[in-house]
RNA sequence: GGCUACCUAGCUCAGCUGGCUAGAGCAUUCGGUUCAUACCCGAAAGGUCGUGGGUUCGACUCCCUCGGUAGCCA
């Protein structure tokens, strides 16, 4: 027997920072979709995925909730597991950054670099975000504060390790050249090149001393190694790499592909084979960066209340809905859009209507006109044949095509070109026309087996997106498991063995959405998540602690009752917006923070309150009189307004 | 500010190295059908392919300008 190639495929290690929204799950759909139809066609498929647990905001995670950083992280390991096991999640291995097979295999890797020279120590000086676990430069702050959060970022200074990066840029830029396909999609190829190679690679800082929740740098435990030396190695170590067996590495590096989210691409083009190459190891054969899914408001957070979370989807609409919708949907590679409304569209037009009602009529016909059993022989041919098959063969070839470029939606797109073409065929034979003529007895047959052989069909290319559907496809039309092998839809027809009975009465395998009520139902559980998080922050609102002031220094205040008479965004100023308040005896410009919570129409009309003896300011060429007072919470801004009775340009106090 | 993309029917998007009347899905209108989860099939309507220029026998497809949007900038 040859021996059977090998296909190695990686999920991100995930981040235990609360529960995985659909993004997650997104990433790790994909990944098991490819490593389904890799199987399918007979490779010797390993699919890990696993957690990145090391790092001071864990640490403090698990001191707020009084556990031990350890125990934190394994409760949020067994809760992913359950997640992915709950998608039909195939992996093969499942690693946790915390395990001694991984710390072992990282120290010695960290070892080899101090032993090639390829890391010194040296110093770090940064602008230190805690909660984002970011390093800063004074141009990348907004206002002073962390660009991704909004907080305060602190000045460190501290001893550090420095991996030496220069070294091995030509290499790096010349391994791109020779492996067109090293990085997807090839745009992000180009950002790394201009952004990162081209200018120069600075060296990469990958230790730490301001916390020890982490592996210990061989020989100076003062130092922790710092996170993507840890985390990106987890893609060898998980295979033994390091160990004293070695023999799944062998086996299955280099990795076919790594899955990655476009967040982290750099750190997988560039760091990640640098890494390797210090290690005089292959490098992967292809970095995939997919898109994000985004909401219409933009992207997911708490804050907004559009958070989309797997589980609810899954329990609501099952998981092939789940799984179809993630792969459908979005162009793998781009962001995409989610939105309720989309989600219920594509269950009940492309599963309901197309392909569970394609199952319901097939079956209901077998049993109305040949008593269940799905007619094998004396079959005659009718006109309309060819077309099916040939579109069957066509789709096939183009859904491998597709598939080997990672194109799902593409994928899904053409299998669902057979279904149309199916009920198409339907419509053109009109089987009840057959069946009320005797001498068309074996057209309708032919018919009738052309249907189970094309259903037959769809059920095998739909297995690496669905993992139930198949099988009740299978089910329902009374065929064995094993006709769902990749092998068998090489030719159309003669595959469907004799005296097959389908089921006497098919349930819809997917069922039809009130559009209405499930949009509803999707908005409010996205929802859902502002409310819990508003209602558990309300009590925790900082108490105030600023220094007190005479009635005196509040008078000198004044504040005036206003209504925007109009508002326009401010020319590349993303947060700003420029409004035009009348305060009754005067009217004026107001430059305002507020682009990013409200829309310039919704403003039109509002009773404001404005600082009216603000010292004037001129924001991005705009002149600003004054200020409009809001409030802000969770990252929530919302405007401060007043009673309409109140007349424009009452003071306030 | 630098770099890189994108801007095609009401909506979401396909259109590779330039070449027949610019495509699909959804939405709309009309028609057909009854095996089926009021489903399915067909037809029609709908586009100055962001703007202005250039190259070419010929450009949605190549080049430049401008406008808009987005991504990346350790």
């Amino acid at each position: 027997m040859s021996e059977q190639q090998t296909f190695y495929i990686t999920t991100p290690i995930y981040y235990p920072s609360g529960k995985f929204h659909i993004g997650t799950a997104y990433t790790t759909v994909a990944s098991d979709a490819i490593a389904r139809y890799k199987r399918l066609k007979g490779f010797d498929v390993r699919f890990l995925t696993g957690m990145d647990e090391h790092g001071q905001k864990i640490q403090e995670k698990a001191q707020e909730s009084g556990m031990h950083p350890q125990d934190y992280v394994n409760e949020i390991a067994e809760s992913a597991k359950k997640l992915w096991d709950t998608m039909d999640i195939s992996y093969n291995d499942f690693i946790q950054t915390t395990e001694k097979r991984h710390v072992d295999a990282v120290e010695k890797i960290f070892q080899k670099f101090l032993n090639n020279g390829d890391i010194y120590i040296g110093e770090y000086e940064g602008l230190y975000c805690v909660p984002c676990e970011s390093y800063y430069t004074e141009t990348q702050l907004m206002e002073g504060k962390c660009p991704d959060c909004g907080r305060d970022v602190q000045k460190v200074n501290e001893e550090s390790y420095f991996f030496n990066m220069k070294k091995y840029a030509d290499r790096l830029l010349a391994y791109y050249e020779d492996n067109l396909e090293f990085i997807e999609p090839e745009s992000r190829k180009n950002e790394m090149i201009n952004n990162f190679i081209k200018p120069g690679l600075e060296d990469l800082s990958v230790s730490r001393t301001s916390f020890d929740w982490g592996i210990k740098v061989p020989g100076n435990p003062k130092h922790v190694i710092y996170v993507w030396v840890d985390a990106l190695s987890n893609y060898i170590t998980s295979l033994g790499y390091g160990s004293d067996n070695e023999e799944l590495f062998n086996k299955y590096w280099p990795a076919d592909v790594h899955v990655v989210g476009k967040d982290i691409v750099r750190f997988h083009t560039i760091y990640w084979p640098i890494f390797l190459m210090a290690l005089e190891l292959p490098l992967p054969k292809k970095i995939f960066a997919h898109g994000f899914i985004m909401m219409k408001d933009g992207k997911m957070s708490k804050s907004k209340g559009n958070v989309v979370y797997p589980e609810m989807l899954i329990e609501r609409y099952g998981l092939d809905a789940t799984r179809y919708f993630l792969l459908r949907e979005l162009p793998f590679g781009q962001d995409g859009v989610f939105s309720p409304e989309s989600f219920v569209e594509r269950t009940n037009f492309d599963l309901a209507n197309d392909l569970g009602n394609l199952l319901n009529r097939t079956v209901s016909m077998m049993n109305k006109y040949f008593d269940g059993e799905i007619p094998t022989e004396n079959l005659q041919e009718t006109e309309f044949d060819a077309a099916l098959k040939s579109h069957a063969e066509s789709v096939r070839i183009r859904y491998e095509e597709s598939m080997e470029k990672m194109q799902f939606s593409v994928v899904l797109s053409e299998i669902w070109s057979l279904v149309s073409r199916t009920n198409k065929y339907i419509d053109e034979t009109s089987p009840w026309v057959l069946a009320k003529d005797e001498a068309d007895r074996n057209k309708l047959a032919a018919v009738m087996n052309n249907l189970a052989e094309s259903l037959r069909h769809i059920a095998v290319l739909i297995q690496p997106f669905m993992t139930n559907a198949p099988k009740q496809i299978m089910e329902q039309l009374g065929l064995d498991d094993k006709l769902l092998a990749w092998d068998t839809i090489e030719t159309f027809g003669n595959v469907i063995p004799r005296n097959i009975k389908v089921v006497e009465k098919g349930t819809p395998i997917f069922p039809r959405l009130d559009a209405e009520i499930e949009v509803a139902y999707i908005r409010e559980q996205m929802q859902g998540s502002v409310k819990t998080t508003q209602q558990e922050e309300s009590t925790s609102v900082e108490a105030p602690n600023t220094e007190e002031i005479s009635i005196d220094d509040f008078m000198k205040i004044d504040l005036r009752v206003a209504t925007v008479l109009a508002c326009e965004p401010v020319a590349k100023a993303k947060k700003l917006l420029k409004l035009q308040v009348d305060l009754g005896y005067e009217q004026r410009q107001v430059v305002s923070g507020i682009a990013e919570h409200y829309k310039p129409e919704e403003l039109v009309g509002k009773k404001v309150i404005v600082v009216a003896n603000l010292k004037p300011v001129t924001l991005r060429g705009e002149l600003s009189q004054g200020m409009i007072l809001a409030g802000s919470h969770d990252g929530i801004l919302t405007l401060a307004t007043v009673d309409p009775k109140l007349a424009n340009g009452a003071q306030v106090k």
